[in-house]
DNA sequence: TGTACATCAGTGAACGCGCGTTCACTGATGTAC
DNA sequence: TGTACATCAGTGAACGCGCGTTCACTGATGTAC
């Protein structure tokens, strides 16, 4: 599915260069809103006037405020799935051991959830509320677990749990649950002991490796 | 702080039996629809009919909704800390292991959760959305958390992770997390594998073990 | 034991606010001949 | 190259829905004498 065809669910396309550049305008506002105050907190007619745009324009373009929540989705799938699968290529990492490859890994997950954590955790929170949107949001995490699973049996031999694409995947579930914990939620539990991200990466690197078996 | 007091900031205490048990039906009443449906999806007219009562005797009870949801919240909370401090009480584990230990600990928290899952996603969902209900929420979690890392220091000598205390509390928000996402939040990533409670327990507990350094 | 009165408890229709959505209208861009 | 017309793009006030909250009123319970 080409970008245009994913967008086509959600967004009337534009005609002329002119609304092409009001939609993105949209998009755009609309994105720093939502990672700043959450989808709920941002009326529509806030996204308009920061777009320099208005509520109609808004409309000509979205069938509904969820579609262009939607359709914010989708630039984040794309975006985020191209970025894993280079991150994430198998001859990338040929000659990577698994605690290499974990510890750069989980690196890279901290730098983006700290880089785009606003956006994540509207997507997470709209999860959480809307089980609709849940099987969405799950193909970028589901992708993601795929692909680090399917690197981590390639070495197979490292690991010694004795159910190793379980291990791989429930890892997975581990780890994304405490990077969403600490670093979206700003976890209670991590505030009293400094936690910075390194330190954090270290941790969860650690923990990985230690519950798959690895030395 | 006694149930009254605590209750004293969020409800106009009863000054008669039949109001005494009108509150009672309607915090059941609310507790049930919010643990179905959340509390945003819960009207307060829902509440009050489902109580067999009225909005108006609502609101000679409450202040507004969100006292509603302040009172639930303490009710369980006085619940949960009892729970914590019988479970993780330090003469009950005198001769008890790491390993024994943990085994209980989080085959104790799966069950909890399965059983009042419903109204925790309501808290924590609640917690993602308003910041400034996390320092009530967290009250709960810290309260855990300080008590089995208490249990687990005083058997430090099984411990391997070069900073026992981290380890401890950070072990915790790996449990936590992962809880929330596979129980709460019915996590696609466990969905395929058949992670059935038991295994869920015994691969979090696993998992807890092996970060920490233990045999 | 009965009566008057005060307070508590409860009812549910009406109100009002926030915000998503619509709509009548104006202006801009493209196309046909 | 100019004119007429169709379609696209944009505007923002007005509408309407859902739901939290209020309020005028009725009924129940307790107290004083």
């Amino acid at each position: 599915m080409t970008p245009a065809e994913a967008d086509l669910q959600w967004v009337r396309p534009p005609q002329q260069t002119r609304s092409q550049e009001t939609l993105e305008r949209l998009l755009d506002a609309a994105e720093a809103l939502i990672a700043e105050k959450g989808f709920e907190d941002t009326p529509v007619a806030e996204v308009a006037r920061r777009a320099g745009s208005s509520v109609g324009a808004f409309y000509s373009r979205f069938k509904d405020k969820d579609a262009l929540f939607h359709a914010l989705y989708d630039r984040w799938l794309e975006q985020a799935t191209a970025t894993t699968d280079t991150t994430l290529d198998s001859e990338r990492w040929r000659s990577a051991s698994i605690p290499e490859l974990l510890t750069a890994v989980v690196a890279f997950l901290v730098t983006v959830y700290r880089e785009r954590g606003g956006l994540i955790r509207a997507f997470v929170v709209r999860n959480h509320v809307d089980p609709d949107f849940q099987a969405r949001q799950q193909r970028l995490s589901l992708h993601i677990s795929d692909r680090l699973t399917a690197l981590l049996l390639e070495r197979q031999s490292e690991i010694r749990h004795p159910h190793p694409e379980r291990a791989a995947r429930f890892g997975m579930i581990l780890l994304m649950g405490a990077l969403e914990s600490v670093m979206l939620f700003g976890d209670f539990r991590s505030r009293d002991q400094n936690l910075d991200d390194e330190t954090l990466a270290a941790e969860l690197t650690l923990a990985y490796l230690a519950y798959l078996g690895v030395n």
